[in-house]
RNA sequence: CGGGGUGUAGCGCAGCCCGGUAGCGCGCCUGGUUUGGGACCAGGAUGUCGUAGGUUCGAAUCCUAUCACCCCGACCA
């Protein structure tokens, strides 16, 4: 490729409105274009990067036995009803109407366009097993799109759909599904992580997701270093920290504690450790009578220990608080414990709470919490002692760092990540309300068993740039580069034998399958250079009047410190080799 | 959704308080000189000052409404 038949359009300084580097440096290096919150125009340089992830996809899914098809982005609403998703999906669903005035969504991910086909199409369990997959155009109404294409409204997403007969035959696609894209993502030059995933309303164990392991990114991941063990921190199980629950030593104590209202302000305060307090929060869950009008919301006292946090997924496990909770209101607060937040605790309410105790806190004695009364604490308060045994102990708490793994095989460390691939069992759910059945041997209709499996590929370019990046620019894996070579000559427009040499060599590494472009503008080298490490090609070759006399160019690397002086013989040869292409699956891609 | 902020040339910004007919840097165009790390000189083009009303002899500037965008808030008692 010819620059001067393509386009560039690069920027020194990145729209005020940016707000991570990933967004920072496409915007600057022209590969996207912002044409609303959270919605973009692909330029043609990262049109290039999205079809190389693309083609990636492409070949791995044909590998791995998944059957390509395109389903609308409109969807009837309709179908969104059988499955309960116009109710239950909110705001997030975009919703438009036809001219008829008749329903329509703009579809967020296809579980219901997809069944539809299997329910119409599949008649037979020798048809099975079959996955289907497409690329296509995705619309999620984020309430806060940011981020660029890591959370845009619009972006692109490639999500498959397996069909088996059994539980068995739904765990061994899945198994293909996950083997696939380690390799997708391992070809695609990212350090990533698969990890354990909370499976929501859906149960059962099968739900990874694959994180690009990236210091901004929204997801905290738990795993052992020492043990294969990796979790998502909303699904990382924490285990009690105190094995057993020691006798009282103190007596109960209630100790002013002015305008000290965090847990961290009293430790301090009374000169003790941060984990002898105990942290209390306050939900609430709404109450309808049978008339469905709405009744004072059921309030809920959760305690962890000072140093740790809610989990709020977890929570939402605890029975009585999976239909949905929410803070208490401060009025909630009063009524309950005559006292304002900040001094709040488990013993003497005004009225009756639901609580529910983590497991390390109902192994804590001695301990500290609110008096409820305004700056006033107690301390050396016990379990059994000073109130009831708690009823409801559960693991309700994120794991910190340190914590024991829950596969006893070590301590959890703490790394963020970017999801970009998420693989999930869906069984039924899908398929008993849509009614999506095949007959079996004996001529019974039988539940189609699903499994979904998810890649954001936009968000992929945004979460390769976050892990790959320096002050200068992006540095892009081989793979997924816009371009792997470019060709630097230093006075193009003006130098015979740099314009001859350059021109050679762009045909001589086109011939040799090499994606490269010539920068055939003529401009100064400063610029050349810094344009081509703002977009992050990671090979470069400089051709210079000055190397041709000894009949050398030379290579550098994206990241390399220095430009190596190659032999023109060689050049060919040596990028060759230095551009590292993982094969293609072999077999049945083209 | 609540709070805050910003909308002026392709990008980054000043001008607004104190009303007088719009400017700077980068980029862009023309010519010249340059040419191994974002060159220099000379000349030039580009704005319905987010939109709609209002006040005024006169509005980018003051007032009202509206739209868009950004930030903060949803681990917290």
């Amino acid at each position: 490729m010819r620059l001067t038949n393509f386009f560039l359009s690069t920027l020194r300084e990145a729209p005020a409105d940016a707000d991570v580097v990933s967004q920072k440096l496409m915007l600057r290096a022209g590969m996207i274009k912002k044409l609303a919150a959270g919605i973009y125009t692909y330029m043609p340089m990262g049109l290039r990067s999205i079809r190389k992830i693309e083609k990636i996809i492409h070949e791995e899914m044909a590998a791995a036995g998944a059957v390509e098809l395109l389903m609308p982005v409109i969807q009837p609403a309709e179908l969104w009803m059988e499955t309960g998703r116009w109710q239950k999906y909110g705001p997030e669903l975009m919703r438009v109407k036809d001219r008829h005035g008749r329903d329509f969504i703009v579809q967020p991910t296809s579980e219901e366009a997809v069944t539809d086909i299997a329910r119409n199409e599949i008649k037979s369990y020798r048809q099975l097993p079959v996955n289907f997959y497409h690329i296509q155009t995705k619309f999620r109404d984020e309430r806060r799109p940011r981020f660029g294409v890591m959370r845009g409204r619009e972006f692109t997403m490639k999500d498959a759909y397996s069909f088996d007969r059994d539980e068995a035959g739904a765990a061994k696609s899945y198994d293909a599904m996950f083997a696939a894209y380690q390799r997708i993502f391992t070809r695609m030059g990212l350090t990533f992580r698969a990890v354990k995933a909370d499976t929501g309303a859906i149960g059962g164990s099968r739900s990874h997701e694959f994180q690009v392991i990236a210091d901004t990114g929204e997801d905290a991941i738990a795993y052992c270093p020492a043990s294969d063990y990796a979790a998502n921190i909303e699904l990382a199980e924490a285990l009690p920290l105190l094995a057993s629950r020691a006798a009282p030593r103190q007596a109960m104590v209630k100790t002013p504690t002015p305008g000290k209202a965090k847990c961290d302000d009293v430790a301090t305060l009374l000169d003790l450790p941060l984990a002898q307090t105990v942290k209390s929060i306050v939900l609430a869950v709404e109450k309808v009578n049978e008339n469905g009008d709405p009744l004072p919301a059921e309030v809920w006292l959760l305690l962890v220990r000072g140093d740790h946090e809610l989990n709020e997924i977890k929570a939402g496990k605890i029975p009585g608080l999976g239909k949905g909770f929410r803070f208490a209101t401060e009025a909630e607060i009063v009524e309950h414990f005559g006292c304002k937040p900040g001094y709040l605790g488990p013993i003497g309410l005004k009225k009756p709470a639901q609580l529910a105790v983590d497991r390390t806190v109902a192994n804590m004695s001695d301990f500290i919490s609110g008096a409820n009364e305004e700056d006033f604490h107690f301390t050396g308060v016990n379990w059994a002692r000073d109130l009831p045994e708690p009823a409801l102990v559960a693991d309700i708490r994120n794991v910190v760092v340190g914590d024991p793994s829950p596969d006893g095989k070590g301590t959890l460390a703490i790394q963020r990540g970017i999801e970009v691939g998420h693989v999930f069992y869906l069984g039924t759910v899908y398929s008993a309300p849509m009614k999506a059945t095949f007959l079996d041997e004996n001529g019974k209709p039988q539940l189609l068993e699903m499994g979904c499996y998810g890649i954001g590929v936009t968000r992929l370019l945004g979460a390769s740039i976050e892990q790959n990046h320096d002050d200068k620019g992006i540095i892009w894996p081989d793979a997924i580069a816009p371009f792997e070579v470019v060709i630097c000559p230093l006075g193009y427009d003006r130098n015979e034998a740099v314009r001859a040499a350059a021109d050679h060599l762009h045909k001589e590494l086109i011939a040799a399958g090499i994606d490269v472009v010539l920068d055939d503008r003529g401009e100064r080298p400063g610029v050349m250079f810094a344009d081509w490490e703002l977009i992050g090609v990671p090979h470069r070759i400089t051709v210079g009047d000055r190397g041709l006399k000894e009949n050398n160019v030379e290579y550098q690397h994206r990241r390399d410190e220095k430009a190596t002086v190659v032999p023109v013989p060689v050049i060919a040869h040596l990028v060759k080799s230095k551009i590292a292409r993982l094969a293609s699956p072999k077999g049945e891609t083209a």
